[in-house]
DNA sequence: ATGCTCGGTCGAATCGATTCGACCGAACCG
DNA sequence: CGGTTCGGTCGAATCGATTCGACCGAGCAT
């Protein structure tokens, strides 16, 4: 800390105190431009004695025009969009790739308020981009004004805007997939839980109208319609406040504690937390799983405390972080970015059979 | 965004435009000073036409010597810190605390490499405050760069500086009381599972030297000698890497598949996912919790996959982070903070019972 | 009428760097 | 030996705001 009272060293007092040009003392700082051996040294020297731990960030960045740092918007609170392993991985890949430039991550959420409350806080931020992989399905305001102010934002999936750069994978191919492999065990009464179709579904059956006119980049509405394209008629149950493993307890519930003859053999859920959530409501109802039901999940996180291996579509979140990172990396060093999309696999685990007969 | 080719707007831009001084202009943004009506509607106005969104942060941040940010130090990869949910409730309660002042949570990580690669890292970004809530066990590099910036620092007692504003819990103390409850019960035969001692730390018995000269403000540390006052001969495994599930049931198993003379009656686990993890290893080798063992945890976070509820201590996590808020906040504002104590609560779940006779 | 206050506006200094162009002397080339 | 190059250094402009002090009338009290 500098001694009590003083006002603390700027490059000018370094400078002064080792006899060269601001300018000078600049380059030695900044490694660009040549600077004698003797003259660097002195100045470190002087840095050292007073005590400057190196060029005023905030200063540097208005010059050079860059923020040193990428908004990461978060819907809600932090606690619920963090209950998804799979929102943790993506920021992991994405920090990972960000440490390669000096930029730090921004975490923006809304503890309180609505959506709209973003937007004043954001105005506030000096951001280099932004990205948008932890929010909900449905449009977010923050979108236009970080437009209007020429921030380019990346996310993976929602919103769905011409203006944000995706990493999408093919959510519906891929929910289609996993409920092929589930017909091809033989499962014909299949019911499937949804993350939320929009911020304000309320958990229960999905109705029609929420999905009329949605783009199938939409994570939730994408995989429905996927898992539609195997099983038709197949019941469709939704969980409110994006994925969590007390949804899928509930819509499990809901889901399977009905008469055999009408319960599923077989439940597709949007995310493997959801499907955990499934799996432990199904095993409280004294069903074994798979041997009773078989269940798919989607994201291919690691649950250590789950006593299966969840089969389900792998789409490597922190893969798809640091593919978001280098996105984010690129288009700062001018680059012009293009969407692009992620394959997923299928990965086979230990909670799906052929149906009980 | 700005109409192609052409430059951003700017303040002066649009008092150029609104016929005022930039002066003025300012003042319409910003509120403060009088402004006529009619004035402040043409800036406005004006504004809107060149699709200004607001004064360039960084220039108001370095003008007004506020960065908009305060930091928040993580250990590791950051799926390994946010693997307990105890570290993102502290984080959403600072988040929710720092929602009423124009400042962002800046992540920051190691990714790869050290600690020691945090330092340049840190010395490129504006900060107005340093939260190292997400820190491991040990001193950290960073201290004493931000120290000499002058920055102030928080933690939740790690790294335990003197030039570091803590909100602490009295962790000797709470560990001894939930061991106490446990002797209550008529244990006697008790292991510990606890957290590194040190970020080195290897799985297994903890070495007594990872314990010499160490403040009891680190909360593996201080945890352990609470255990001891109870139970001073007890067996000690530790976990590496943090507070994992995985951790606890690698440690279960290691105390638990032995011969059941051997066996602990209860395992105090230094957090609850450690907990969760014994309870899973003690049900993997056919043991019933509580009847055969009892376990007990730490913090008081909610883990809906678990079916039981912990006997733990609540140290109510979200609280802690408004409470580091509170006190980031008050600092910013001018105010000189000092540590505080946190109290901490048992509270009685269903994984401690009498132990087997 | 005089002197004050005060709302409203402005010019200029400032925050702390980066960077461009200019300058100077030494070395190098032919 | 004159001209060129280049390493090293510096001054000044610049990034885009905020803010202090000055200024000017209008309204108000005396």
């Amino acid at each position: 800390m500098a001694s009590r009272g003083q006002a603390r060293p700027t490059l000018r007092t370094v400078a002064e105190r080792a006899g060269v040009s601001v300018s000078t003392a600049s380059l030695v700082f900044s490694g660009k431009g040549p600077v004698a051996t003797a003259t660097a040294e002195r100045v470190k020297q002087a840095a050292a004695e007073l005590g400057f731990a190196g060029p005023n960030p905030l200063a540097s960045s208005l010059r050079q025009g860059r923020a040193g740092a990428v908004g990461v918007l978060v819907d809600g609170r932090l606690q619920m969009a963090f209950r998804d392993p799979f929102a943790i991985a993506v920021l992991d890949g994405l920090a990972e790739e960000l440490e390669s430039i000096p930029t730090g991550m921004l975490l923006i959420g809304q503890p309180s308020g609505s959506p709209e409350s973003t937007v004043p806080r954001l105005a506030g931020l000096a951001l280099d981009a932004v990205v948008f992989s932890l929010c909900g399905p449905g449009d977010h305001p923050a979108v236009e004004h970080l437009a209007a102010r020429g921030i380019p934002m990346f996310s993976t999936g929602v919103p769905a805007d011409r203006r944000i750069t995706q990493v999408r994978v093919d959510e519906r191919g891929a929910a289609a997939e996993i409920s092929r492999y589930l017909r091809g065990l033989g499962h014909r009464r299949v019911s499937t839980v949804t993350m939320p179709m929009l911020p304000s579904s309320v958990a229960g059956p999905v109705p029609e109208a929420e999905l009329s006119h949605r783009s199938a980049s939409v994570p939730s509405v994408g995989r429905l319609l996927g898992f539609r394209d195997v099983f038709p008629g197949g019941a469709a149950l939704q969980t409110a406040d994006g994925s969590s493993v007390e949804g899928g307890i509930a819509a499990g519930r809901a889901l399977l504690d009905v008469p055999r003859a009408e319960r599923p053999t077989a439940i597709v859920a949007q995310s493997d937390v959801i499907a955990a959530g499934v799996v432990i409501a199904a095993e409280e109802l004294g069903l074994t799983v798979p041997a009773d039901l078989s269940v798919t999940g989607f994201d291919g996180v690691d649950l250590p405390w789950l006593p299966h291996r969840l089969t389900t579509m792998d789409q490597q979140g922190r893969e798809k972080g640091r593919i978001l990172g280098t996105l984010v990396r690129r288009t700062l060093a001018g680059g012009r970015p293009r969407s692009i999309t992620q394959p997923v696999r299928l990965r086979e685990g230990t909670t799906t059979a052929p149906p009980p007969d």
